[in-house]
DNA sequence: CGTCCTTTTGAACATTGTCAAACACTGTGG
DNA sequence: CCACAGTGTTTGACAATGTTCAAAAGGACG
């Protein structure tokens, strides 16, 4: 007999932006119907085409979005906890467009997504929720796209380090937390295309070893980079 | 006096998915708030990084939804009536990330963003129209980024044309709706680019003369595209 | 008819991708 | 501990794709 999800998983969900405001009958409904699941690397947890019958959230770990056409493949995401995805999907009963892999172990929650547009549609707090984290996905779409269309792979690159370096609290050092190959797909390029490029970024101070990646000189980075809020910014 | 809009306006606006379920005294609200006005061609509505003050309808015309950085602009879309768009920004009362412009003489709605903001957070069938409209531009959106970064720019002009094709219920022959050069800049390419793919798509039977597409045989053109519902499909 | 803008064409160039091979890293099993 | 396989990364030579620049051709409009 399934149980629902222990209590003790509670917490961090309930921290996420997409449960606040929601009455605590609604949250506890949602994940009475909810499964963990330990999943090893290298797993497919969603195909694209599949029907949506579930609400993701990375726990533990790294999943990766990617999508394929004509047989190639590009990685579209990377998403770490605690967050959801899939989100989109679920809320219009529509299938997948992307498919996930856990890359690494990952503890991720399934939320039932009839349990999710069941809650959707009778409490206006969990609506007003969904709309507020789809509008910020959308947004977060928009600046990839503007990201992709208007600069060349070397200044996407540029501005992925300087990026990166925010969320490592702007340490002159620190760890690249995706493969090469799996960057360079991200970023639209090649692998081949990308150890070029982090050469091709020496003479503006950045020395990339292995995962260890070094911003001598962040001014001059940022010269080339030209970074702007509209693009870079991840809370605007 | 502002005295909101015309009544004569309400019934297509009415019809928009975004108002389906709403209570009618909710969207009286917001159409009191409202304002009409007629543009002329290649006016600025909105300028990315604004404040979003208003939410726009196309009621009449068209407009161009684009992006700039660093001295390059990218069309990002083109909005025919009748549809709303910046949503997202108006919700999250965040700035634009795109500027728009008229490409035509043309009718906008402009809803005042705090009268959206209070329907939202009052009428529960707004917010859930809302978030519906807001997951398919989601949708949409991702599959331009798997258009973008899976495709070739030739093989991404033979599926706009197939899709074109589609709006025009299937006639072999049809117009483009937009200009070439703004065609090459939403295809992410230069017009020179756009100019040589067209030729090159002449082994597969189009034939493009001005505005007039003509598509001699659909299986040909779609051989080359191989169009997929997961990117080209507007509805799925 | 002339002006302005778009579109097309040609040639040179830059960027990015492909292919093949070498190299580096990781973990396994002898 | 080492040899080895498997995978990811780098490098070099080359090909394909896309851009830039300049100029000509075509259209729209006063």
């Amino acid at each position: 007999m399934h149980l629902g999800l222990p209590e003790s998983d509670h917490s961090e969900i309930r921290k996420l932006d997409l449960f606040q405001g929601v009455e605590d009958d609604a949250f506890r409904a949602l994940m009475r119907g909810a499964y963990v699941q330990t999943f090893p690397p290298q797993i497919e947890l969603i195909s694209e085409g599949d029907r949506s019958d579930f609400l993701y959230i990375m726990v533990d770990g790294s999943v990766e979005l990617f999508a394929e056409w004509n047989g190639r493949e590009t990685v579209m995401s990377t998403v770490h906890p605690v967050s959801t995805f899939i989100l989109a999907a679920t809320i219009r009963d529509a299938p997948y467009l992307m498919s996930a892999r856990t890359l690494m172990k990952s503890r991720v929650v399934l939320l039932p997504s009839l349990d999710v547009r069941t809650v959707f549609s009778e409490d206006a707090a969990f609506a007003r929720a969904v709309v507020r984290e789809l509008a910020q996905c959308y947004r977060a779409v928009i600046k990839n796209t503007k990201n992709l269309k208007l600069r060349s792979s070397l200044e996407r690159l540029a501005n992925y380090l300087l990026r990166q370096q925010i969320r490592a609290d702007g340490a002159e050092e620190f760890d690249l937390l995706i493969e090469k190959r799996r960057l360079a797909s991200y970023l639209g390029m090649t692998p081949e295309n990308l150890s070029r490029a982090i050469k091709a970024l020496q003479p503006y101070g950045v020395v990339i070893d292995g995962v260890r990646v070094s911003i001598t000189d962040r001014n001059d980075l940022e010269g080339l980079a030209k970074p702007s809020a509209l693009i870079d910014d991840p809370s605007h």
